[in-house]
DNA sequence: TTGAAAGCGCTAACAC
DNA sequence: GTGTTAGCGCTTTCAA
């Protein structure tokens, strides 16, 4: 590893010489920094990171916490994140919690160590069911930065990028009234997170504010333990529906296929939409409309609301939270 | 921050002393050890990990360097590569390169300035196809460890973890062949990587090895600027197909669906199998049955090979190819 | 049994 | 215009 030190070796003159001149400071002779900067470029110097941390106590990284990777949307807002770190020269280091309670600890403890200068975080489904939150807010005491999104842990003040699921599924909801429909199912394997309430009750409000048409509804919670497809094909064939909405982003694409499998005409018969996004969209035949949460857009926002609370850290500011607008995207099956 | 220092001043001793103390070594007296280790915890002391990384020249974080996180192959490997860390007591720093050269070349030099200890690498679409290898060799001159995964660049010399796709291709075709199979069909939408041209060639050479029973086949390499759905369809409805190959993880699930919805019965008119996971599988009716790559299995791996090159850095270490054995689950489409 | 000092690589205040 | 020095938080050798 080339240092400082080396380069001064090798031309004759002292550390701080070379740092400055690095630095085009103009406290440097011209030909000074000229021939120092030749020589870095020629060993291709690189200033050591971990030292430029310890000196400044910062790390320029961010550490982002989330539930499960292999959900495409903390996938994509990790995707996102991610972008728009890089873009303002930040890194990322990530733990994937499991949705596990313990694991989200450890997670932020070892990371609390100075890794990082702030977190980026997604709670568990453990974390939300026990309404945990010593861990973060030993965070908040230790004033390090904290922006949490998606999932929202009510009793924690601080930073937040949420979408509005009660709004969207509200919305989503009236719209398909307001198409004609009469018959409603809702299909879900969130139910435990405020997330999926927040649709369910979004849905039932919607509803309820539209009882004098008579309306009729079902709502099938998911037991994940068992086949998703044949409690789909329960419901849809013990049912006459002509809605469905799927609160999470994979019994929307089944909802589809299993109907299409029992005869139902989409979307003649049936609108079927689902919280998912482009691609999931394209495996189902016909392709299901969707709830695009933006996920991306959620991520980069998190990293943004957490390098401006970098910023003024000491400023005593007070906590927000952003809500990313979701839209309808109408393929196939509306 | 609680720092040695701290600790040192409100106990009266010197920051060496404290030092040792939390280690436990024998040259301290058990009073002050226990003491010391008294106000550590009461203050909930963590060491500070990046004087720790300045002074041990090691920073405990592998760079993981992906071509895209929304493929849930890679999703798949980074979830194992992360566990396995954990429980190495490693952390990961991930850059996503949107299988882009120039992001590559980029997110390894930002991290090779000692940020991390050493990488583990897919490399990009466009790194492949120009088979450029300078930022790769700039690794291995500079005696940064480096594990490449799934990718093969095959001009660069390292260790490697890989899936046998040649042969996995072939034994899945000849299979099919043995069951009866005539009329085959092969679609890709990963032609440009190498993965995908052995999968090819692997299909290729068992219809090849049995052309005395007259087999039928045709390769559909899908344009990526046009619908998927459309393209499959073409295929399915022209052609009398009675096995179709998916070599990539979501055209299986396109060709199920369509299939099933101009007609074919599935398996009895046709054999359908792709290269994806248990849950994509879920997706389509009847359910997918898939290559199982066990991307995680190859994170973990890859993970391993990189801490063990770690420890023997400067022995000189002869490279080696680790194959991942995959294995076919059948689901309902074979 | 404890402490002082050096050093990891860097920056910056201060001295020359 | 250039060099010396101190210090970020830690470990470790050596001295006391």
């Amino acid at each position: 590893m080339i240092t400082l030190k080396y380069l001064a070796k090798q031309l004759n003159v002292s550390v701080s010489t070379v740092s400055k001149a690095l630095s085009d400071s103009d406290e440097i002779g011209k030909d000074t920094i000229e021939k120092v900067k030749k020589l870095a470029k020629e060993l291709n110097y690189q200033p050591n990171k971990v030292a430029l941390s310890l000196k400044q106590s910062q790390t320029k990284t961010i550490g982002v916490i989330i539930p499960n990777i292999l959900n495409r949307f903390f996938a994509r807002a990790l995707f996102g994140i991610q972008n728009e770190a890089t873009k303002l020269g930040y890194s990322i280091i990530t733990c994937v919690t499991n949705e596990q309670l313990d694991k989200e600890e450890e997670s932020i403890s070892i990371l609390s160590n100075g890794s990082v200068d702030g977190f980026i975080l997604a709670v568990s489904e453990e974390t939300l069911v026990s309404s945990s939150n010593q861990h973060i807010k030993a965070l908040i005491n230790k004033n390090i930065p904290l922006v949490m999104f998606d999932r929202n842990l009510s009793n924690v003040d601080c930073n937040k990028v949420m979408i509005d699921d009660f709004k969207t599924a509200y919305d989503l909801t009236k719209m398909l009234i307001e198409n004609g429909r009469t018959s409603f199912a809702f299909i879900s394997t969130i139910e435990d997170l405020n997330v999926g309430k927040l649709r369910r009750m979004g849905f039932e409000n919607a509803l309820n504010e539209h009882n004098h048409l008579n309306l009729k509804d079902l709502i099938l919670i998911i037991d994940n333990d068992k086949d998703y497809q044949v409690q789909i094909k329960t419901l849809l064939s013990n049912n006459n529906l002509d809605a469905v909405i799927s609160a999470d982003n994979i019994t929307g694409t089944i909802a589809v296929n299993v109907a299409h499998s029992i005869g139902y005409h989409i979307p003649k018969d049936v609108s079927i939409i689902g919280f998912t996004d482009e691609q999931v969209s394209n495996l189902s035949v016909p392709k299901l409309s969707y709830v695009n949460q933006n996920a991306e857009t959620i991520g980069e926002n998190a990293l943004k609301m957490i390098i401006d609370n970098l910023k003024d850290k000491d400023a005593g500011i007070r906590h927000r939270t952003l809500k990313i607008p979701v839209n309808i995207v109408h393929k196939e099956t509306t």
